[in-house]
RNA sequence: CGGGGUGUGGCGAAGUUUGGUAUCGCGCUUGGUUCGGGACCAAGAGGCCCCGGGUUCGAAUCCCGGCACUCCGACCA
């Protein structure tokens, strides 16, 4: 089986977890480093697997009615100013720019490390009436934030993201707008990327800088860890007021509109490489690979051999299917191995023998099984065991997320739980910022989330005993 | 931002203690033989030894200062 023969130049993830991931990460030829701390060289393998999550996303939201738009890379340090909350959660790490050329500049900029103001200082100038309303926008591009520490894919100071934007006539269409888009991430973690998620509210603590509500999709990685894979922000009428944007709305009075904002980052790449990836590399579901099938000609000097390779890419392409061929005169078995470490769902082998036969040999990514497919059923049997390989990951990924995420009475079991197995743990809680604080000291962990489907594990917060009807997930988190 | 580790052809390392001609393996190029789990033979190409200063007749090696990577904390998406 493909686990006992691993690729020498990735260390073992149980080892090392971290070393793990910034080996597949090379290996695989997802990312080089650039000569600048914490920015990152997303290389051709790796920008085709954002591209096939941005073409889901950005169908998505267009069918939602939302607009693509581009807005400034800097941002006026008197606009950054506007949002009290907002400045103080991310002065701390943004990057100014103070000359033009060798000119000083009146006024410093920042260069965006998310766009809400500039959103907002647009709309105050551009909404009119009720009859503007709803405005839906995103914008694809990337941002800046000073991180201390960095990591390819989890913690880039310039990352790719997609922002949405969007304001609203009323409260409630704004908060379900803020719903739908956590849904849409959902759907893309699960349907695509078939990765699990947690969804729910984030605590005070936790929430985005400005924000009344922060909705969030926790996701689970091999190592037990949570990874955030996207945020749904509602924003109330906070920014409206701050930035002056307001409408005619239908009785004729002047009013505050209600905005949300949502975003995905490159970083769900690295949950794509966390929660599927193995000792011998990627493991990519195939709806998301930018490859799902590789053919490899055996004895390809033989007769015939790289004819047959050639038709059968021909037929897969035909029938849909991203597929290619590797022609060159590398052995079989390195190609093997290569296209492991790149994680490319199923390879097909075609030889000599095969071709006798009227048969190829069909090896799947993530459990090694080989299966022998007649040429006559081509097709069919490999969008099939695409299929069944697209849910055997959901499958897998799910399954350890349930089993590695349990219930606590108390701060010392969830401490026991964390130290021993780890994985996440549901707790009541009494909502209170002392308790979380205190989970954090105590057990190590942080909130995830509220999640959306509550379970009574108790009567009484974990922490300070007073009754509770609300349930928290803790974890560790990346 | 604190603590540890690392930086030598594309990759992985030896050499640094004790200063004295730049080494090895993999990869790469060319030719040939191979081909069902990282094949083999032969010939080649490729190096501001992370950067900047200093000491010295002479620095990959010693001293000072940076930078980057990495792990562990703190902080944050």
């Amino acid at each position: 089986m493909a686990k006992d023969k691993r690729v020498e130049q990735i260390t073992d993830m149980d080892e090392d977890f971290a070393q793990w991931f910034t080996d597949v990460v090379k290996k695989a030829g997802l990312i080089d480093y650039s000569g600048t701390k914490g920015f990152f060289i997303v290389r051709p393998y790796a920008y085709a697997l954002w591209e096939n999550i941005q073409s889901v996303l950005d169908a998505r939201f267009k069918e939602l009615g939302h607009e693509n738009v581009s807005m400034p890379l800097l941002i006026p340090e008197s606009l950054l100013q506007k949002e009290k909350d907002h400045v103080e959660g991310f002065a701390p790490e943004v990057a100014w720019v103070t000359h033009g050329g060798s000119e000083e500049l009146s006024e410093r900029l920042c260069i965006r490390p998310t766009s809400e103001t500039l959103f907002c200082d647009h709309w105050s100038n551009v909404l009119e009436s009720w009859r503007d309303l709803p405005m839906l926008y995103n914008q694809w591009c990337s941002v800046l934030r000073w991180e201390k520490t960095t990591r390819p894919f989890l913690r880039h100071r310039e990352f790719m993201w997609q922002e949405g934007h969007t304001l609203h006539e009323t409260a409630q269409e704004a908060e379900a707008e803020t719903q739908q888009m956590l849904n849409v991430y959902a759907e893309l973690c699960e349907d695509y990327l078939a990765m699990p998620v947690i969804k729910g509210r984030k605590t005070e603590k936790e929430k985005f800088a400005g924000a009344v509500a922060t909705y969030t999709i926790e996701c689970m990685m091999h190592d037990k860890k949570a990874l955030q894979g996207g945020t749904s922000h509602y924003f109330g009428d906070g920014f409206a007021r701050a930035f002056d944007i307001q409408f005619s709305d239908r009785s004729n009075n002047l009013s505050y509109p209600h905005q949300t904002s949502w975003g995905l980052s490159t970083r769900t790449i690295g949950g794509l490489i966390m929660t599927h990836g193995d000792n011998n590399g990627l493991n990519l579901p195939p709806r998301i690979a930018p490859t799902q099938i590789i053919v490899i000609p055996i004895a390809a000097h033989k007769e015939g051999v790289l004819d047959k390779a050639e038709e059968l890419v021909m037929r897969l392409k035909k029938a849909g299917i991203r597929v290619k061929s590797d022609t060159s005169d590398q052995s079989p078995g390195w190609k093997f191995a290569e296209y492991e470490m790149k994680g490319v769902p199923l390879r097909i082998e075609i030889g000599p023998k095969d071709i006798e036969k009227g048969q190829c040999m069909a090896v799947m990514r993530f459990s090694g099984e080989k299966v022998p497919v007649d040429l006559s059923q081509l097709e069919d049997k490999a969008s099939e065991l695409l299929d069944v390989i697209q849910k055997s990951l959901y499958q897998r990924a799910k399954d350890n997320l349930t089993s590695n995420t349990r219930s606590a009475k108390t701060l010392s079991e969830v401490k026991a739980i964390i130290e021993g197995q780890g994985g996440l743990v549901n707790t009541m809680w009494c909502g209170s910022l002392e308790c979380e604080m205190k989970m954090k000291e105590d057990a190590g962990v942080t909130s995830r989330c509220i999640p959306f489907e509550q379970e009574r594990v108790g009567d009484v917060c974990a922490i300070c005993e007073k009754p509770s009807d609300t349930m928290v997930v803790w974890g560790v988190a990346y």
